[in-house]
DNA sequence: TCATCAAATGTTATGATATAACGTTTTCAA
DNA sequence: TTGAAAACGTTATATCATAACATTTGATGA
């Protein structure tokens, strides 16, 4: 099969409203199905498909949200169920965990290294993941000058996305 | 009465296991009053103690492990008297709630304008708080990139404090 | 003083998120 | 084909947080 080239797989940047989610979709479960073959990890139906519901959109979606939509389509499912396809995506970077929210969200450049970078908008709850190198270099080298030795930084910025800061400026 | 000179307050460095904690919790609660004051809010016998409580050392406390400690006071209390007192305590900025871990730490700055820029060590537990204005603006910065406008950003960082780090490198 | 109102706290119940423990099925290779 | 490990099913429970309403407290003004 060809490699499907991945050219214009989402940017960090905001999606508009009417953007083809569908390829991000898409996108995501194919880079997710390649990577657990390199790992030799297995992407079962299950995980699969709770990945490609954690990506119904670019918003976080809950634990137990994904346990109804399971349930909705006749699977026998109950918390671990989920929590257990998530521990696997979170596993292999397939996903990130935002921990004020208690949810999760597809993570669109997994085999990019990074940390957790993400920008949450208050207005419509979209959220896109940076992936800013400097940034992260920066809060490494603020945490060494206390002495600290980063093992992972997660950074979870509230504010208003490009098209809400334009109707609520001042947020 | 005199100001009772903070002059060194807490700073934001790893305290020694044998520092004098006892004058991190009274110059906090000190802080406490004063700001209270100024700002017209009332620091109630419940809400002192409970934030004296958060600062009983130097790691995050859980909201259940308030109410224990509450309770084996004498004091009536359930789950509403303790997430009252946190609610009026964050609300005033006397202390921080760490996502990651669902718990609370005094701190230590109340009075500067900060962002939540926070350490935990994987090791001891001992979490500290960053002000470090320059990595405040490089995220902010970096969030303009993609038209975002900031209200309210978190940075947690794991890893190994000094103490730490000394005896688990590479962590 | 005492009526009155708002803020603070007490009390009961429940919601929301996450995991422990153990049994069954599937997979895969010896 | 059979044994072991991984994945999944199932039940119960732990952990974190809030809704709703009653009571107490403390300030204000008649
Ligand atoms: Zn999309
Ligand atoms: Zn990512
Ligand atoms: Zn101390
Ligand atoms: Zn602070």
């Amino acid at each position: 099969m060809p490699p499907s080239a991945p050219a214009s797989r989402s940017t960090a940047t905001f999606q508009r409203p009417g953007h083809d989610h569908r390829r991000c979709i898409d996108g995501a479960l194919a880079a997710a199905e390649e990577r657990c073959r390199r790992r030799g990890a297995k992407l079962t139906e299950l995980r699969r498909r709770v990945l490609e519901l954690v990506w119904q959109g670019h918003e976080p979606v809950g634990a137990y949200a994904l346990l109804d939509a399971l349930r909705a389509e006749g699977r026998a499912a109950a918390p671990p169920t989920v929590y257990r396809a998530l521990d696997f995506l979170l596993s292999h970077g397939l996903i990130h965990r935002l921990e004020k929210a208690n949810a999760f969200i597809g993570c669109p450049r997994p085999d990019d290294p990074h940390a957790g970078q993400f920008l949450m908008c208050l207005e419509c709850g979209t959220v896109i993941e940076m992936d800013d190198a400097a940034l992260g270099a920066a809060v490494a080298a603020s945490a060494a000058k206390h002495g600290f030795a980063v093992s992972r930084q997660m950074l979870e910025v509230e504010g208003h996305c490009p098209s809400c800061a334009r109707g609520a400026a001042g947020g």
